[in-house]
DNA sequence: GGTTCAAAAATTGGCGCCAAAATGTTTGCA
DNA sequence: TGCAAACATTTTGGCGCCAATTTTTGAACC
């Protein structure tokens, strides 16, 4: 609405990606681009540009004379992903410890806190945006932007987590909880625990205190 | 290449993309559209697409009514991405370990034959995809494939070999040497040695024999 | 001779229309 | 009543034109 064409654009990708994400669009519908301009009140060329970006991003599929529709990642695919993930954030971990400050200590205690309220009270779309807050928060200590960025696009790309990860009640709690971990492990410099607790919250696994500390990702699928 | 839009307007963007890595744009050079369509006989939408997606790759960027440009990255983001391709590849090694086999070697012997063949014979853009070729043999023996997309992904984000990391016959070699020494090393099964020359070769430094082992991205800028 | 302003050429970018393809529906026939 | 074929509706996708903006060229003026 500001300006031309890139933002707009730009946005729309975010919205419809988030849309996703966040479960309102569920894997295999068919994104018909006369119901995306009216959800979205966007032109059809600006529908059909963002869609393209999503299929480059893998969110979408696309099928020639056919449409678009949400692209269902199968188990391997989602067991790959997270696994790219551990090994790109746990070795974020060392230079997160080396450049935390305790006003990001706060910001992270406030985040988590506030994802553990949204818990009980907020909407799904709450918790999911809560949850994302967090750890881009968190991954933001980290001081390598690139890295970042791979990152945030693979979770992105990943099973929403409201769709598939936070099947329970119990799960979305346990996860409010491992952020705490988290904290605490970043407060007292402990760059193991920290790697223990980030991946079994990423895996969405039971922390194994027998486990070995470094996540070897050995086999994959 | 058998149906209509989708594969055409994939192709372009993979053929653009391979001109900006093997430095047929430099960086900062203006991508005229008009010029495109003629270079590459494609429609002036599919050329837009192609734009489209390109910039969202970040290999160029888009500035509103005034084109799009071959995007250079600087020191900082060159480093940055570096830095993940290790952690990646590096991750990869135990796995790629795990699952190698005879044929395997052989292939990868060849490949980094033909490169070391064409660093003499070879036009530059043929030592390009000779040099990828190998890559992409090697990497590829990691079962993870999002992994195996993620590097490929970096690798053309990254700053074009021609143009920034070749500077010198002497560095090329050198490029083809470190090949060789992988695969003995792959031959050997012997983890470490494999990740202390990837780290070298992915950051193009001289083989430090004091250096750890581990390959802690510390601070990446 | 250099600078500034204006007109023209070139380039980008948005919008809409229409054809091709697919889906859903109705009708006719066995 | 069930199946199949033709028709109608919906949806995708390509193509082209024109407006908006920028760059370049040229000329006049200081």
């Amino acid at each position: 609405m500001t300006s031309k064409t890139d933002p707009v654009s730009e946005s729309l990708v975010d919205m419809m990606a988030r849309d996703i994400q966040a479960g309102v669009f569920t894997p295999g519908t068919w994104l018909k681009q006369i119901d995306l301009e009216k959800r979205y009140s966007a032109t059809r060329m600006d529908v059909r540009r963002a869609l393209d970006q999503l299929a480059l991003k893998r969110l979408v599929r696309h099928v020639p004379n056919k449409g678009y529709h949400v692209h269902a990642l199968d188990d391997r695919q989602a067991s790959e992903i997270r696994d790219v993930r551990v090994i790109l954030e746990t070795a974020a971990v060392d230079s997160m410890i080396d450049n935390i400050r305790d006003t990001d200590l706060e910001d992270l205690r406030k985040l988590a806190t506030r994802f553990n309220d949204l818990i009980l009270t907020g909407t799904i779309l709450e918790q999911y945006e809560a949850n994302i807050a967090f750890h881009m928060r968190l991954l933001t200590l980290c001081p390598n932007q690139e890295l970042v960025n791979v990152v945030t696009e693979l979770r992105g790309r990943g099973p929403s987590a409201p769709a598939s990860q936070w099947k329970t009640r119990a799960r979305v709690e346990q996860s409010g909880r491992e952020h705490l971990m988290m904290i605490d492990a970043l407060e007292a410099r402990d760059a193991s625990a920290l790697r223990r607790i980030l991946t079994a919250h990423i895996r969405q696994t039971a922390l194994a205190e027998s486990l070995e500390v470094q996540p070897s990702q050995r086999k994959s699928g």
